[in-house]
DNA sequence: CTGTTAGCGCCTTCAT
DNA sequence: ATGAAGGCGCTAACAG
């Protein structure tokens, strides 16, 4: 013999199992036609010779490729991390492969549309944690395949994330509804990403507004996405003649960065000043820092299976909106009384 | 005309070109012998309809997959979401594709051995921050292609790493020479590994050896992997009777989990206890952790650059061993005078 | 340099 | 239920 060595083949296997190629895939494939005993034949052989299907050669076959892809523009922060956690856990138990594309920069972002790598790679592309902007969806297009967005407000595309405006809510109102009147903001913004306006922001002046406490433009500061920033940013807060009683941070990493500022200024917390942040971050907990959580695993898991059922046929315009809700923790208290 | 819909093949290119399919396959992949005319012509029509090759097919006949995959146990943690970042950027650069397997617990870890989801998918794999059992080698074997390791000892494969012994030397190295003597130790392992005993460890134990300092057992507590655990384990240790005058943690995140918990049972760092880390996570910058810092983009960035070597037929011997350097920051000062 | 022709490994009618 | 054959989209070897 001659094929002990190298890959065998659909057709290998039939004649070692006695049948043509057209039973041996169905019996591989677990195609309903195919005599149970002829079946389990194929199966034995194939087993025993170790041998799997090519997926592309199937793939070229049949159309599809088995693979979606995701596009991430950070991966070592840990709300991407475990959306992308969540999104592969849902597709490998439906036997679909991850392809995943970091788009770091803007320069990564902007070689990722105009050269469209995923092009004729993908069944589904998953946007992860950023807008896409109209030129970018016209790009797109040309891939020809689903595209839905997670964790990001996406209009022109079905998406699943939370509601910006109702998270940012229940942080603001939490600290207004314990008293606070001089309550800073600090806004994360993503370096990388075109600065919309946040919904996170909105909130804020809405809330205050509401509250009938006037707006003072030097208590919302606005920084890089991260906790060193936050920390420079609290330090900007911290030096203002009428320093905020409490603060608002965008997200839990930049609350932890004011957090430390605060504390090396001699301040205490919450007695002095309180902080909330948004997600719920691990570092949270640990910190005990008061916070909105949003259910971000649940968010990977949504979006995966919006996806399947898109390729399954479904409708496409079932979007997901994810419920957020206040963590008190002890970062937040009522303001020290004072003779103000 | 008819194929104004659909996807058209290169088929249609050539004929749309006025050129044989050879040429055309030739023109769109950058084969040499095409005139640059004819090969202006055929990317012209190509670019015109936005086309581009099948990678699937045009593997399905070359051979190979232009894929590699990335088998890796987090992804919400910086080491890994850093590692797999830099692995997509090489990669990326040399037109690979990145298929992701994460390997949460272990069963996730026993199913992909066992079903190998790879198979017949990728030219190489490149396993991330744990070690290979000699079972899972064995099954890996059926994949038969490169496997490279990255951050973790892995003997049976080319791997780029640091030297653990060596980066816990410097850590408790650092704590010897500023003169501490009751010093505790952290042990970090993953709960879904195999409990492989650490070289960080036993550069502790060697160390303390060699500075005549006799193993208190008290003094040594394992902990799984994080923040919190950190936290509880110097909870452990607080409570003994002859308190440490410093901690070496295995991890950034364990040792951050420990600060807390001296901070709030009202000591001082580093004026009560000292502590050291290993990573130099971006958090030790934010809070000030003295640490032993291991690049791990850099590791990334070999890792994915072997591989690549690997593909084109390199040598299979060429692992990598990259420095750590001691990080010194705000954590760590010798012990406070004592009555002893 | 370029056109033609086999495959690459599998799926899918179409008959039987 | 099963075998035979055509086709999926592309590459490579061969003649020119």
């Amino acid at each position: 013999m001659s094929e002990s060595v190298g890959r065998l083949t659909l057709a290998d296997i039939a004649r070692l199992a006695g049948v043509g190629v057209g039973t041996a895939s169905r019996a591989l494939n677990g195609s309903s036609s195919v005599a149970p005993a002829t079946r389990a034949r194929v199966l034995a052989v194939a087993e025993q010779y170790h041998y799997v299907i090519s997926p592309d050669a199937s793939g070229l076959a049949r159309g599809t490729t088995g693979r979606v892809g995701l596009v991430v523009p950070h991966m070592s922060r840990w709300f991407f991390g475990t959306m992308v956690e969540a999104l592969e856990a849902v597709f490998r138990r439906a036997d679909i492969d991850v392809l995943l594309y970091h788009v770091g920069d803007r320069r990564d972002r902007q070689e990722f549309f105009q050269r469209l790598p995923a092009r004729r790679k993908v069944d589904a592309l998953v946007v992860v944690g950023f807008p896409i902007e109209e030129a970018e969806r016209q790009r797109l297009e040309l891939l020809d395949v689903h595209v839905v967005a997670a964790g990001g407000q996406n209009a022109d595309y079905p998406h699943v994330s939370i509601d910006d405006l109702n998270a940012g809510t229940q942080a603001v109102g939490h600290l207004v509804s314990l008293g606070h009147r001089a309550i800073a903001m600090i806004e994360a913004v993503d370096p990388d990403q075109s600065p919309s306006p946040s919904q996170r922001s909105a909130a804020y002046y809405t809330l205050l507004e509401e509250a009938g406490i006037p707006i003072d433009p030097r208590l919302v500061v606005q920084v890089d996405w991260g906790g060193v920033q936050g920390a420079e940013a609290m330090g900007q807060l911290l030096s203002l003649r009428s320093r905020p009683t409490s603060v608002y941070a965008h997200s839990d990493e930049v609350a932890l960065g004011a957090i430390r500022t605060i504390r090396r200024a001699g301040l205490r917390i919450p007695e002095d000043i309180s902080v909330v942040g948004i997600d719920d971050h691990p570092l949270a907990r640990l910190t005990d820092l008061t916070t909105v959580g949003q259910p971000v695993w649940e968010q990977g898991r949504r979006t995966a299976e919006l996806v399947l059922s898109l390729l399954e046929g479904g409708p496409a315009n079932s979007s997901v909106t994810l419920p957020t809700r206040l963590v008190v923790r002890r970062t937040t208290a009522p303001p020290a009384a004072t003779s103000d």
